[in-house]
DNA sequence: TAATTGTATTAATGAAAGATTAACAAAACT
DNA sequence: AGTTTTGTTAATCTTTCATTAATACAATTA
């Protein structure tokens, strides 16, 4: 699985964004750039991003309003802002709404990358995250995600890269809805329609995968998405 | 309550160093001050630190040496660099050790403190917050709009997209007359003689689905609109 | 009370969504 | 090279659901 990391770039000025989502593309991240708060969150709805650099200063919305409404429905996106402005104020209502960084202009493009690569980087690792269990319990079945494997009754069975994060995405939110974009987005990165049609031969996979134990069940919920259900 | 946080600031130059652990203090963080890399040791020895801030050129141990010699002892410890030099390579190498943020020299003291601040409460709460279960009580029953879901005793019962909008807004409106306008503009979009129709259909559906709790009622109010009723 | 309008319920219909199996091509192994 | 695995696309069949229709019942009013 490759993993080159997707940035969305939200920058309105035409020399500035195209400088540096070239410079970043070439250091082999996956740029996507919007020229303005509207593209941002086209983009936003059927891709997924790593991280978010925004320009402060824009024309119709600027980065901070942009920011907060993002969050509004991605509250988890880390994102980094851009400024001409060095006013303190500025800075201290940035780190307020949750950013990563703050980088004032004029930008070296390689100081970006440099705290991008380390934001990555750190965030990849959630340090000493809670529950990293090696081995999920799904009703009777063991699930192993880390090495995509499902243990039943001590025997092992093998899920592709595709069933194994399908199936980690739906015990993230075990019991409880998991929309078609959600899914999509997150594991095709898109959202199209013929992805769609790949997501229902994968639920058939783990279906089949989990036929030997009837308190485990994926359900259908008619035009929205997909829930795992456990009876424990 | 108050859990202020404990710094630790390796800083040789004394003027630069009371300065930024003065005003550092000022602002309700405990600072400890370390002026050169031995009594940083030291300080570690006996206290637990939240974060490390250290200047990277110090006469005795520089910064970069002192970061690797602590992260031995105490990995987890989070760390930002001051420095003077702008040199790209340092600011890779700091990067590359771990450090949560680097910041150039002249230090603006409010700065540091708002990134100080940032990164702390960031480091606070790692974990995003599983899910939010939203489940109303209808009488005896469980309602989970987000998942289109009806629970009554255990058991739980699916609902349609409609279905589901219509409760929704009975809901909201507990106990308080629907108009028939209000719910079909708000769930059809218009107010039309079909879909009028189509509404006492669903109202029949959602009676259906109530039926075994009777302080639960879909009441009429003739021409009018529909109540949803519950006697708690 | 008869006529009219509004409501309730059940069932029929057709379009859209989903499930499943198979075919294929690209990639990863041997 | 050839073989296997894997993800996507295609083809086909099944299910679901909103709508519409049909019919019965209730409330209002003339």
């Amino acid at each position: 699985m490759e993993k080159t990391h997707k940035i969305l770039l939200v920058e309105d000025d035409e020399s500035l964004g195209y400088l540096l989502s070239e410079y970043l593309k070439m250091k082999a991240l996956d740029v996507v750039w919007a020229k303005d708060g509207n593209q941002a969150m086209e983009s936003m709805e059927d891709g997924f991003f790593d991280l978010i650099i925004l320009d402060v200063m824009m024309p119709q919305m600027d980065g901070f309003s942009l920011a907060t409404q993002i969050k509004k429905k991605h509250p988890d996106i880390p994102f980094i802002f851009l400024t001409a402005k060095s006013l303190k104020i500025d800075v201290l209502k940035g780190f307020s709404l949750g950013a990563l960084d703050y980088l004032k202009k004029p930008i070296d493009e390689e100081e970006l990358l440099t705290r991008i690569m380390a934001h990555l980087s750190r965030l990849a690792k959630p340090a000493s995250s809670p529950v990293e269990e090696d081995l999920i319990k799904i009703g009777r079945y063991g699930f192993d995600s880390r090495n995509n494997e499902l243990i039943y009754n001590g025997k092992s069975m093998r899920l592709t890269a595709r069933e194994n994060e399908l199936l980690k995405f739906l015990v993230q939110n075990k019991n409880s809805l998991c929309s078609h974009k959600d899914i999509l987005v997150r594991i095709w990165g898109n959202n199209d329609y013929f992805n769609r049609k790949s997501l229902n031969v994968f639920i058939t996979h783990l279906r089949k995968h989990f036929e030997k134990d009837p308190s485990i069940k994926i359900e259908n919920v008619h035009g929205r998405g997909f829930v795992l259900k456990v009876d424990d």
